[in-house]
Formats: C-alpha cells, structure tokens, sequence
DNA sequence: CATCAACGGAGCGATTCGCTCCGTTAAATA
DNA sequence: TATTTAACGGAGCGAATCGCTCCGTTGATG
C-alpha cells in the first residue's frame, strides 16, 4: 500500500465506492445492483456493507455528497469575472461530476432535512449565477434557472450500453452544442411553460 | 367496443403494446419487466405473450418499428423546402416518437439483418438530410450526421421519475434550446473528435 | 343459445437481489 | 519473528422479482 497502512487502503476504498456508486447509479437507474457497484470500485461487497449499513443508507450519502460539490462548482462559477464563462464552467463541472445523476434517485429514499437544507443552498446560488448572466445579457432571457437544472439532470445520465471514456466525449460534444443554444440571442423561443419550482421537486416527495 | 368486436380490439391492443413498450423502455432500460409494459398498456400479460413469443422478440419488433418511423420522418424532412426545417422537423419527429429510445436495448438483443438493412436505409437518409443542410450553411460545420444521432439519442431518452406529460413539455423546451446550438454559425467549436460510426453501431454487435 | 377467440392475471420455477457471515490477508505490535 | 487484529473479499442465504404458462372468464358471432 502507498502511504500509510489499512486505514488509507479504507479512506481511498470509500472515495472509490462512491464514485463508482455515483457512475453505476447514473449508467442503470437506482436499481442498480449493490455487487454491480462494489465491482466497478474494485472492493469486495463487504467493503460496502461495513461502510454504509443499507443500500439507501449510500445512496444518502452520495446525494448530499454531489449537492455538495455541485455548491462548489456554483461557487467556483460566481467568482469568474465573466458572467458567461463562470455559468458555463458550472455547467461543465457539473455534468462532468454527474450532480444530475442522482435525478433517478428521487422518490426511491427518504429526503433527510440536511438534504434539503443542501438542496436549497444549492439552488440559491444557481439563481444567482443565472440572474448574473441575464443581467450580463449572455443567457437567452426565455431560459430558468430550473431548465438549466433539468438540462444538467438530462446530460448527466451516463449511457448504459458504452465506454465510460466515449460516452464522455459524446457528451462533452453534445454539452457544447446545448452551451451554444443557451447564449443570447435567442434564434428561436422555447415552446411551452418554464417548469415550476414545485414540480421539479415533486419526484423527491414520494420517498 | 367501438369498431368491430374483438379482432379490432384486438388490433387496438397491438398498438396500445408498442407504445407502452417504447415508453417503459425509454424509461428504464432493457430490463424493465414485462409487467409494467402491460400494466401501462392496460392489458394483461397473457394479452401481450398471445402475439409476441418471448420478451427479446417484442424488443427486436419494437427496433424494427422505430427504425421505420424514423425513415418517415427522414423522408417528411427530405420533403421539406427549407433545409433547416426538414431537419429540425426530423429530430423532433424522432425525440418526440422516442426513436432513440431503444439505445438501451443494444447489445441485449441480436440484430437480425432486416433491422441492419434498416438502420442503414435510416442513416442514409439522415445523412442525406444533414448534408443538405450543411450545403444550406444552415447548420453548424463541425456536427456531424452521428453527432446528430447521438443528440437523438439523448433525447429519446424519458425521465423514469416524471410524469410522462411533464417529461415531455421539459424534453421540448431542453430540444429547443439544442436546436439553437446546431444552427450555423457556431460560437465555439465543438471539443473532441467526432464519434466514428464503428464505435456508434459498436453496442449492437454485442447481442 | 352455443361456440370460441381473445381476454386478464394468479402462480410457477428460475433468477437476481440485498445483505450476512466467515475464512483470509497483511499492517501493527511485542 | 510470533502474535494480534482490523480490514479485506466473496460464497451463500432468504426474500423478492422476473419471464412466462395456464386457465377460468368475457363477450362478439352465427
């Protein structure tokens, strides 16, 4: 082992179990099988379950773990000088990190309130990345906040059927076609309503 | 019932099935059950295994079916005077349809060589359209007619956790703002290589 | 009324699942 | 080096779910 011992094998093994959590959840759906997720971290299922007591015990973890960088991807964003630029850079970060994956996790646990409270904290700064970049008039003024949420939750979904690595590049391709089709002007307006707090958060209350 | 007795009933239900099975698998992937595909047809189980043999044949009619769909849409396109409309009104036709709903299916399934011959009369045709639309100046150079594809894909895709009405009201403001992204001229070149054909046809050849 | 094609769904065996339990491994300690 | 022990991997258990069969019911037809 490289540095020190059984307990930096354990840190580095739970760090893997959540990422390969995080792509296998995104790539199936949360009825992903638990033995699917310990081997693509490369642990034994045991390594899991001495970790997380339930599947759903790891499935809150990883929710309130991807709001969390998704915080700090929104908060890396706002400190861009560029309005544009550090919105975009949220979108990339992410959809890279696959914060929208944990979408198919919705209605299947229980919402503890700290994951609320994170929830909220999240959106609040995403409203304000959005607001900065209407006001900077670089964002088509017909697009939410809550659309750019569901954009991220579509792009974030890995395929079930490639490569983890083409599915990236396809994804960073189409990413950037999406990216272009969000700056002002607008050649065609969106059709329809912009989706409302309430039913995009809808999903979360069934758990 | 309303036609003609049970033959028409009968006939209403095929139809009732497809769709059904498009939509669960759009949603959840191959291994959706048999079940919630008749559930949501509204017919029993023993109703659908009456006309199809085995859960692998109702997927590869259900490929076959959309691949078709989706050379009408190529030739409604194709028909179409203004390049820009004929394809965009072929990639919503398919998103709306869920034409690339099946990407889930592929490599569970074998590939018979009608559904071969098929999809290559459908890549034909949508390449003829993207070429027509490149030649236009209508449509962003550095997309390529597999890019396309892959956007479809994407797209095709239903949320397993919305209600089917809000997916779809979201999927066409979201579809809107990628169509903008697709017009030429575009504002920043796409990242990456384009995707090659062997590697975008590569999950088919597993089954 | 008698016939029978098409119906819905209970339930079978097989499979898959979440999770437990234990023998093994290797770092820490004496 | 010998002993201890914390973390490991995975076989396998009971439960749940799956694809599919089979049969009693329904309602149009002649």
């Amino acid at each position: 082992m490289s540095t020190r011992g059984r307990q930096a094998e354990a840190a580095r093994n739970d760090r893997l179990l959540l990422d390969a959590a995080r792509e296998v959840f995104a790539a199936q759906g949360a009825g992903a099988a638990v033995a699917a997720i310990a081997g693509r971290a490369g642990v034994g299922i045991g390594s899991l379950y001495r970790r997380y007591a339930t599947k759903q015990e790891l499935q809150q973890q990883l929710c309130v773990l991807a709001m969390e960088q998704a915080i700090e991807a929104a908060e890396r964003g706002l400190a861009a000088d560029d309005a544009w630029a550090g919105l975009a850079g949220y979108i990339r970060d992410c959809v890279a990190f696959g914060t929208g994956a944990l979408a198919p996790l919705a209605g299947q646990i229980p919402v503890s309130e700290r994951m609320w409270q994170t929830a909220r904290r999240g959106s609040q700064l995403a409203g304000r990345l959005v607001a900065r970049a209407h006001q900077a008039g670089v964002l088509r003024p017909d697009v939410t906040a809550l659309d750019i949420s569901l954009l991220m939750e579509l792009f974030s979904r890995r395929s079930p059927i490639r490569a983890a690595g083409q599915d990236q590049a396809h994804r960073q391709r189409l990413l950037a076609i999406a990216l272009d089709g969000l700056r002002a002007p607008a050649r065609q307006s969106l059709p329809g309503q912009p989706p409302s707090q309430q039913e995009y958060e809808a999903p979360w209350h069934a758990g």
